[in-house]
DNA sequence: TTGAAAGCGTTACCAA
DNA sequence: TTGGTAACGCTTTCAA
């Protein structure tokens, strides 16, 4: 910058100005300086100007998702990014895997960076060690999961609400033997979905077979394994609900090897793109990542405008989306004589 | 730090050594100035570190991508943290959306953001605007499209050999008559894999109908628009290529509303992850996407540790996976016959 | 409209 | 093992 002032003839005070775009510098001077710029190949520095700046703004914000190779993730990062681009903030992504620690370093990086802002799909159970860089101003924005030990905006789905419908869905299809698989136990998600599981049997009056609610299933292959050992059981489930759309697809291999993709009901937690091309097209319970990514990019800004109050909590509601695999009912039991039962 | 210097009764620079893990702190000295900085809430700010450090790193890789919320730019960007995870970069990831004017301002971000590398998966069509940045020494690494008016790392896949292959393989199944559904035309790899689509024809001594290849489609509904045309020719099509995954999903949604999807073959270029699911299962062009972002993180991180030389382009070779939409037959023609043909 | 000087938080360099 | 001082590239403040 001292180079393009000398070469253009002016202070370097004017060339912060013309490069800045600020007021108060003749048209003849500002292209001198711009001339003199390109000569130069000069670059402007963001990191020297944040430093010195009064309203210190990094223009970075971090988002920690489990997995931005997955679908949910990477369909949320997308929705969040074009809501934050427009005011000029970049996304700086991280995938947790579910590894706590990694969550740690993430943020003490962001933070050390001076980022606006962050967005987390937390892998650790418990949030303390946030309170002090938001009490330090630093906006927090939770989605999927909401914040235990500290209070934050939020947008989460009624996970409960939405395990209910599925379940609840299949009993009106005649089902009395409904299996859950899960995601791993720690996950509070996890544990809402299976209440709502729960929840749904019980209002039918139905009673927990402890056999046919499997958690802590880790992905596609331990899902198919799962499905695999429940349908050789003496008397197997005749529907399946999945916590999860990597479950759902392994359910669905698994199914599909037995032969009895048509015969079994399956209802999955999440949706994903190619889920009505599967046969039968699959039912599931969506929520809507574009409508979560663009709400949780809302938050994030009011906050950066100033938005005092307390932290919002949204929760949306997931919605079920027929589509077949749903939809069959169970043996000698005709979907239109389970719903008079 | 001044003031934890101060409260720790050191200088600052002594703070810097301990908070930077370097030698020439005694054991006590580095006790008290931990504490002091803990009760202070001190939070080290990376950016004034990269200003002042000779080496001055910014940690920061930009990946400018199509769309993050597309499996295949998903898939590529978590290959690619993951790749550089460990040498301690983060990843700034951003969409394109095939708009040039896009690509340029991210670059320019970056650049002032002092990235230490960018990955580009391009939607401009000339690169020299590049050339003074690489010349700065900023380590450039092009996937999936190859860079034009610029020499820098690339990783590519043959698409003149994937499309040649997919439809070679159709030719061996006794079709005559393959259609082609290709991505916008500008896009360089679209070119090639028409190429190929070409080449395959020639190869098999069938001349090629310009009715049956379609370029510039734009995305699922626009496929499946086409595809619906195309069947409703005089003499229409038996097979179906399409040019990216988004048009295979539109295909197939075409080809079941019209109850063809188990007469019409289909192959389609890039794997996605329930390609297997699909009725009939998708036979694909498979470009591996791990491997792809695995070894754009390595091309980077040896730039990076100084590595010169002239610039490395690696071409992988996609794989064609059948799962059956590819190996229906031409009707009354056996695919032993057509291979004897 | 322009500029000089100070300072943002840190590290480099050299001296103690 | 420690510290003082300059400097990184920029913006702020205030004066011209």
């Amino acid at each position: 910058m001292k180079d393009v002032a000398q070469l253009a003839g002016v202070s370097v005070k004017t060339v912060s100005r013309v490069v800045n775009g600020e007021a108060g510098a003749s048209v003849e001077v500002r292209e001198r300086v711009l001339r003199a710029a390109e000569r130069l190949d000069y670059r402007h520095n963001l990191g020297a100007s944040t430093l010195r700046r009064k309203d210190s703004r990094s223009g970075i914000v971090g988002a920690l998702l489990q997995d931005v190779g997955n679908s949910f993730s990477a369909g949320l990062l997308r929705a969040l990014e074009d809501s934050l681009r427009e005011a000029g903030l970049s996304v700086l992504a991280a995938s947790l895997d579910e590894e706590p620690e990694r969550e740690r370093g993430i943020v003490a990086d962001l933070v050390a960076r001076r980022a606006d802002g962050l967005v987390l799909m937390p892998a650790s159970r418990r949030h303390e060690y946030l309170v002090s860089e938001q009490r330090a101003g630093l906006p927090l924005v939770f989605v999927d999961r909401r914040p235990h030990g500290l209070d934050c905006d939020s947008v989460t789905v009624d996970n409960v609400l939405g395990a209910t419908r599925a379940t609840a869905h299949l009993i009106e299809g005649g089902h009395r033997r409904v299996a859950m698989l899960s995601d791993l136990e720690e996950i509070e998600t996890a544990q809402e979905r299976i209440a709502g599981y729960r929840a749904a049997l019980a209002a039918a009056g139905l009673e927990l077979d402890p056999s046919l609610l499997v958690p802590s299933v880790r992905g596609e292959e331990d899902a198919s394994r799962v499905v695999a050992k429940l349908l050789a059981l003496p008397d197997p489930p005749t529907a399946f609900v999945t916590g999860r759309n990597t479950l759902t697809i392994g359910a669905v291999r698994a199914l599909r090897s037995a032969g009895l993709s048509h015969q079994i009901a399956l209802v999955g937690f999440d949706d994903f793109p190619t889920a009505d091309l599967v046969e039968p097209a699959l039912t599931v319970i969506r929520q809507d990542v574009q409508r979560i990514g663009a709400e949780v990019g809302r938050l994030l800004l009011d906050r950066l405008d100033g938005a005092a109050g307390p932290p919002k909590h949204l929760v949306l509601e997931p919605s079920l989306v027929r589509r077949g695999s749903g939809e069959i009912t169970a043996p000698g039991r005709p979907r239109t004589a389970a719903r008079s039962d």
